[in-house]
DNA sequence: CTTGATTAGTTCCATGTCGTACTATATAGT
DNA sequence: ACTATATAGTACGACATGGAACTAATCAAG
C-alpha cells in the first residue's frame, strides 16, 4: 500500500515538474507576444499553419483541447485582428470554416523569431543558472 | 541563419510538447477535484505540504508564480473551504501567515490518491512502476 | 525623529476559459 | 417523408488570473 502510495507520489512530482516548466516557457512567450495577443491565440496561429487551415472551428477546439465557446470567443479576437477570416461551410449548413490570412502567417512567423531571441538570450547568457534557481526555491 | 530558425523551431516544438503534456495532465487532475476546487487551488496545498506552511501569502504567489492578487483569491477559496487558516505576521503589521489545517492535509492526501487512480485506470501499473523508476534514476 | 522609498495585501476592471442552455442544421430509424 | 438524435455554433453567467491603483506598515537616509 505505501509502495503504491511511493509511486504515486513519483508521478505525481514528474507532472508537477512539467507544470513548472509548462509555466515559465508559457510565461516568456505571453512576454514576447504584442498587448492584447494572448498565448491561446498564437497557438492557434500555429495550429493552423502546421496542420492546414481551411478546418471548421470545432475540429480546431479538440485539437487545442478547449471548449467550443472559447474557440468562439478566440476566433473572435482572431478576426478583429485580422489574422484569420471566417467563411460558412458550403458543404455543411451548420459549420464554419477558418482560413489563415497573410497578416496572420507574417504574424506568427514573427513571433516565434521574438520568443526565440528570448530563448537565445537566456540560454546565451548565464541566465540558466538563474532560472533553474527560481524553480527549486 | 536558417540553421538559426531551424534550431528555434526545435526548441519551439519542444516546449509545445511540454505544453500539451501539461494540459492533459492537469485536464485529469480537475476531473478528479470534487466542484469548485480548481487545478490550482490544489496546488497551493500541495506546496505548503511540500515547503512547510506558516508563510507569507507573497511568498506562496512567487513559488507559484502567479501575482499578489491571485493569491489573495485563492486563498480566500481555501479559506472559505476550511483547508488553510490566515492569521497576522506577530512580526510585521504588513504581512499574514498561512497555515494548514487538518481538514487540508487530508484532503490533499485524498486528492492525490483519486488523482493517482486516474493515472492507474489510463496507463496500467506496470507502466505506472517502470515510470516510478524512471524518474528515480 | 522625519521623510522618502519599499513591501504586503487588497480592490477594481479586463480577459480567457468553462458549464449550461439554446438555435439551426444534418443524420438515422421507422 | 417524419420523427428522434446528434452535431456546429452561439449567448449568458461563473470563475481564475493579470495589470494598475490604492492603503498600511516597514525600512533607509538624513
Amino acid at each position: 500500500m505505501s509502495e503504491e502510495n511511493t509511486i504515486a507520489a513519483e508521478v505525481f512530482g514528474f507532472f508537477t515538474e512539467i507544470g513548472i516548466i509548462n509555466q515559465l516557457s508559457t510565461a516568456m512567450l505571453a512576454k514576447s507576444l504584442p498587448e492584447g495577443v494572448h498565448p491561446s491565440h498564437f497557438s492557434i496561429l500555429n495550429h493552423l499553419v502546421r496542420m492546414g487551415d481551411g478546418k471548421p472551428p470545432v475540429r480546431i477546439a479538440s485539437a487545442m483541447q478547449v471548449t467550443k465557446n472559447t474557440m468562439t470567443h478566440s476566433l473572435k479576437v482572431l478576426q478583429d485582428r485580422g489574422y484569420i477570416t471566417v467563411a460558412p461551410d458550403p458543404n455543411d449548413g451548420r459549420g464554419k470554416l477558418v482560413y489563415l490570412t497573410e497578416a496572420g502567417r507574417t504574424f506568427r512567423e514573427q513571433a516565434i523569431l521574438n520568443v526565440s531571441a528570448v530563448f537565445g538570450h537566456i540560454i546565451g547568457q548565464d541566465q540558466l543558472a538563474s532560472c533553474a534557481v527560481s524553480t527549486m526555491t
